[in-house]
DNA sequence: GTCTCCTGCCTCAATTTTGCCCAAAAATGT
DNA sequence: ACATTTTTGGGCAAAATTGAGGCAGGAGAC
């Protein structure tokens, strides 16, 4: 899916500036001359960041941040002639990301969008629900675990079992699964450990993963690469 | 509750300059002379923000980032002496937030601090009033959703479900939702989520769009693009 | 008062998951 | 080599979960 850009300024030749260098880089740029446009087709669909000259005719590009702001956290990046110090500050105070004076170096600028974003991706996939080991991947927020990107289809003792043994260094037990994801108390047969793993198998096999599920002996299981 | 930040420079004058400012300005700031130390401190305590200095003896800024991204993604600015683009890039590349070139404004560097920490709240805070997933547009302040600018319909449940489900990244559980959207001490039948969803699939389905509700086997639901 | 729409709940059918049994195969001990 | 223990894999059926259609109480509009 393409990270939708939308850019405002009264300059002509930046709006062609902004458009080519940012379409180039993959990004759906839409370009507006004046911030009121720019605002009505962020009620339609509010694009994924946003660029504002601060010098405009109508609404300057900090009166459009302040509107953006009482509805998204879209982030926004300001383009300036003037260097004053105080049009800085006041643009991050009402919540900016950024700021370029113009002139501005376009490979900078498309640099720093980027950098925007995968910002945003990290703090959205906080890292730690996020575990692989080889060609698979298991992403607990989806409760789904992949391979080289292709959907496993697990179920939820199975996403649980994998899991877990991604997460756990070295060998696991059987009374160690039992306990943690089964529940201790329960009357579950102790075999129970050995149909997920029969069905795990199959399904890396089935996906022709370079992991698998390796037996210890009289003991319980662990991951391995082929 | 503080934010914690931890900066390494090899020169004193700079770690002076930005302890002062920065507790000026009411965060807890620790700094060291090496990549080394901070490394380990932050095995102790993971800071709110880094900040790093390229060019130091022993690791470099880039070999720190790089040990940290392997446990957290905590916000990273550095600072450098070099104005060569290549060391810019790279630095973002492997993950960092932002970058100075030394000598920098302390009131800039300030600045960029609170604006990194404001996102991260906002990102946070998900009290988006606009959002858009695929050709999905929730605005929150009409209570309406529009799929391609065209008007949903939703009735106030709906619109507060499909509005948690766009702000909460993976799939979110029957639960959540009944403690979210319905009240978590009313007693609801675990189902009226089912009712919800099956609604919101037809109208979804009757406005052609490509964004689908897709179930989560045994946990609850995740929105997916076609 | 009447009408419409929203919403929770019920039921039934279809689908999926999962614990269990059993026989064969593999590993271990004597 | 032989007996014993453990693991494997297929098959099965009970249990759990979900989807669709329909219905009715209640809130709000007219």
């Amino acid at each position: 899916m393409k990270k939708v850009i939308y850019a405002a300024d009264d300059e002509a030749h930046i709006r062609e500036l902004l458009q080519s260098f940012l379409q180039k880089e993959g990004f759906e740029v839409r370009t507006f001359a004046d911030g009121e446009s720019l605002l009505a087709a962020c009620d339609k669909q509010m694009p994924n960041l946003v660029v504002l000259d601060i010098m405009m005719p109508g609404m300057s590009g900090f009166e459009v941040c302040e509107q953006l702001r009482r509805k998204s956290s879209v982030p926004i990046i300001f383009l300036t002639a003037r260097v004053a110090e105080e049009d800085y500050v006041k643009g991050l105070e009402i919540g900016s990301d950024d700021y370029f004076t113009k002139p501005f170096s376009p490979i900078s600028l498309v640099m720093r969008v980027r950098a925007i974003f995968r910002r945003i991706e990290m703090e959205h996939s906080s890292k730690e629900e996020i575990v692989s080991f080889g060609d698979i991947t298991v992403n607990m927020a989806d409760k789904a675990a992949y391979c080289d990107g292709k959907d496993l289809a697990l179920t939820p003792t199975e996403i649980a079992f994998l899991h877990y043994l991604m997460t756990h260094e070295g060998a696991v037990s059987r009374n160690e699964m039992l306990k943690q994801i089964w529940g201790f108390e329960q009357e579950v047969e102790t075999r129970v450990t050995d149909d997920t793993v029969k069905r795990l198998r199959k399904k890396l096999v089935a996906a022709e993963s370079n992991v698998q599920i390796a037996t210890v002996w009289g003991f319980g299981f662990k991951l391995e690469m082929k």
